[in-house]
DNA sequence: CCTTGACCTGGAGCCGGCTCCAACCCCTGG
DNA sequence: CCAGGGGTTGGAGCCGGCTCCAGGTCAAGG
């Protein structure tokens, strides 16, 4: 276990970052990190703090719906060193949008499934009392299908 | 095309959910619907706007990340017609609570991203002036990594 | 009559993102 | 000395959700 100045086993990352150790192998084949893992005796993976705080950004731009290939765009313009600014920036821009989209999709999706659960809560509250609690989640029909 | 009587093709249905022609077929195998579709001649399917309207609930119960065998589940459920609907209601309950932990999970994403996106902003306006704009996204540390 | 286009079927293929396997290495403690 | 635990590798497998293919049927129009 090289604990000694702050260098971490492959197990140890995984605790901290909530990713298996088969993950981060296989991340790490997928290129997305900014710089090579050093390597102990015999070969085992040390990482640096430095390193988990990238995986701790990748795991939060995964679990935001980035896909693998434009977290390695951004690795590696990261990687790359200052100069590139612009072109993170335009690649977190990008992805700003997808999820604020995403967002907006969600929380109509929402509606909707708050208005059903409504309608079924009416249902069995009220016998099957008062017809549709009138509401169409957001623009387009209730669709009061199912 | 049988247009009379509101039967819908399934080219027409794809068009009014979005869904591909093979996606509807996919749907129909997987035992998605909440009765079986109505033949013409030569074996073609003839939909009804009612299919139209679970189809599109199917749709953003879909993009709510719900997974096909829940939906199968809630066809089963709304298929067996009155009766059920605690069952109904307890599905979308947890549905929902997903949801939300999506939304959650996805708005402190988006800190995340806007943070950096301010963070690049500002090297690109300023120079690279202003030491961090200090703003820690929600708990947890900012990581400045990248 | 023949083409075109929309539809049918069963089954195969694909893609993203893991997840696991076999076989091996190495360090530590008992 | 030897067992166990945690590493290593390349490559295979899995799962969800489509997506497509081959080969066929049918109806309408030129």
């Amino acid at each position: 276990m090289p604990s000694d100045t702050d260098g971490l086993s492959i197990g140890q990352v995984a605790e901290r970052t909530g990713l298996s150790v088969h993950t981060l192998r296989f991340y790490e084949r997928e290129g997305l990190l900014t710089r090579p893992v050093r390597r102990a005796a015999g070969g085992r993976r040390v990482y640096a703090e430095q390193d988990v705080e990238w995986l701790r950004v990748c795991v939060i731009l995964r679990a935001s719906g980035m896909p693998l290939p434009a977290i390695r765009e951004y690795a590696r313009l990261s990687a790359e060193g200052p100069g590139n600014e612009s072109g993170r920036l335009e690649l977190l821009r990008r992805h700003r949008e997808t999820v604020n989209a995403q967002l907006e999709l969600l929380g109509r999706s929402l509606d909707l499934i708050e208005f059903k659960v409504r309608v079924y809560e009416d249902i069995l509250d009220h016998g099957h009392g008062c017809a549709l609690p009138a509401e169409p989640p957001r623009q387009e029909s209730p669709a009061p299908a199912g």
